[in-house]
DNA sequence: CATGGTCTTTGACCTTAGTCAAAGGATCGC
DNA sequence: GCGATCCTTTGACTAAGGTCAAAGACCATG
């Protein structure tokens, strides 16, 4: 890691302070308008994961860091007001669900379009170009915050994250191959762990967006396979930093020669590759899926 | 005014939720660990400007927007905590000023450190590239920002608010030319006011941070003049704004030229003036503090 | 069907944040 | 020197935000 200089550390202060005390102060400020903070905020979370059968109460406990009681007499309150209806669970009476009622939603839309006028005033004290570059220069922030935050991990092959990813990358090569994809083709969990090979998870704040997995190909020689990232994640840079992971596992284990192959749909991976150092080769090994080779030798 | 687009509301708004989620919760965490956050963001504010003889009350209560009797209450907290003294202003009685003991600075000081490694935690999972390109992203929306909140308002040239950013002009010039700057060169109240002329003050948040003037020179031709932007406000395209504005009002008037002469040591402000449509002309008046005189013809 | 664990509700309580108005001391303008 | 004004302090109050623990309803398990 390498060492943050004073000067930048400052530069993020002070945009951290601007930033709070000129838009957040104002954002709640009319958050807070019709109802206390708390309500409004809860309202809107729940607005946000109003599924078919409403959010449990446990979700939106977790999820705004609320205590049970809190929470229990805030959507009472908001029950009261005739914005959502609290419902027992079908299937575990325990549990509560809360949802909108149209009342509710109207609300909801309304604290919306304020917010949107906040943001649409600010705005406005723009020209358009000026306006295109802070819109831009918006999204490498939070691009690079996001990055900035999330976590490659070392899991066991077997761990239900693993699994799980794994599960979403075969859905999404399903779909994008012509041929579509046959799940036995994925790695098995003994293949990545142990000796045999690793695994690795990216978590954006407790959830997996990213993985990738080593496994021994030959002595020396690792193969990488299974590199994915979630959909909301791309973009970020993650591939890269799940492939940087990997690189460092294989060279831990003195495996000097990494290898992988791809497939002709993956347009976007290839040139990830090459951008990352690595060569195209002759087949190294029969698969059905791949119709490109690569390889790269690791170490300085 | 251009229209704002619905893409770029959207943008402006998903950067505020994921920064103030993201960032701003983990802050106020941090800040109100070891005394309530009002208490800890008005230490944070004394220690902001604590000058030779501290802060006075009445500033931090128009800083913070805090009720007057709240903030009383607050510092006597701070006080009988040993972190500040409160003392009587030596030249009116009816203020108060506060100002940090020795054991209030060790307090900030630490606050501080907590700061800055809560921002070198979240800029260190970023490689130093990724890194600098994240500082230059959160520069240019602060600055944007900034420029955004500014509002450029037609004056009377009487007021203080104008007479207080020409001192500050005048204060200035007085350092940056060889020969020094004479205040009587300034323009008088009654010159740009009503049909003589206007003047324009630029605030940002309450404070003035800019001006210019436009009087009548001839018929149909009006001078711009003692076009001045703070230091603190530079850089941010704000002498544009202010030019932009007596263009607008000279227009208004009829006046479908407008002149200006510029001093040699100001070549910034001749960039820019050139850059803004103006081109250079002879001399149209005798001017003490002249070496190029510039023209630009207004209207479409 | 008893037991331990999971959720939610309720009651009791506390701190923080903030408002309002009256009062008191000081200054300013005339 | 008087009244208006300014700034701060104090008292009285309120709402919001949050914590803790006990109780109640329910589920899963042996």
């Amino acid at each position: 890691m390498e060492s943050v200089s004073t000067e930048q550390v400052a530069d993020f202060r002070r945009f951290h302070r601007y930033f709070t005390r000129r838009i957040g102060a104002l954002n709640d400020h009319y958050l807070g308008q019709d109802r206390p903070l708390g309500e409004a905020r809860l309202l809107f979370e729940i607005a946000e994961h109003d599924g078919p059968d409403g959010v449990l109460l446990r979700e939106l406990r977790s999820r705004l860091g609320l205590d049970a009681g809190y929470l229990s007499r805030m959507t009472k309150t908001l029950e009261r007001q005739g914005m959502v209806r609290l419902s027992v669970h079908p299937h575990d009476s325990r549990l509560r669900t809360v949802r909108l009622t149209p009342a509710g939603r109207v609300e909801v839309t309304e604290q919306n379009r304020r917010a949107d006028s906040l943001a649409a005033g600010v705005l406005a004290g723009l020209d358009t170009g000026r306006r295109a570059r802070l819109c831009e220069a918006m999204a490498t922030v939070r691009r690079l915050l996001r990055l900035a935050a999330i976590t490659v991990e070392h899991v066991d092959g077997h761990a239900p994250d693993a699994r799980a990813c794994l599960d979403a990358y075969a859905d999404e090569l399903d779909v994008r191959f012509p041929e579509g994809f046959d799940r036995t083709d994925l790695v098995g969990p003994d293949e990545v762990s142990g000796e045999a090979g690793a695994f690795f998870v990216a978590y954006e704040e407790g959830r997996p967006v990213g993985c990738g997995a080593l496994r021994r190909q030959a002595a020396g020689t690792g193969e990488i396979r299974h590199v994915w990232v979630h959909p909301d994640a791309r973009r970020l840079g993650l591939a890269r930093r799940v492939l940087d992971a990997l690189e460092v596992e294989a060279l831990r284990r003195d495996w000097t020669v990494v290898r992988l192959d791809t497939h002709a749909a993956l347009t976007e991976a290839q040139a990830m590759y090459r951008a990352c150092g690595y060569t195209e080769i002759p087949a190294y090994a029969e698969h059905v899926y791949a119709d490109h080779w690569f390889e790269k030798r690791l170490g300085r």
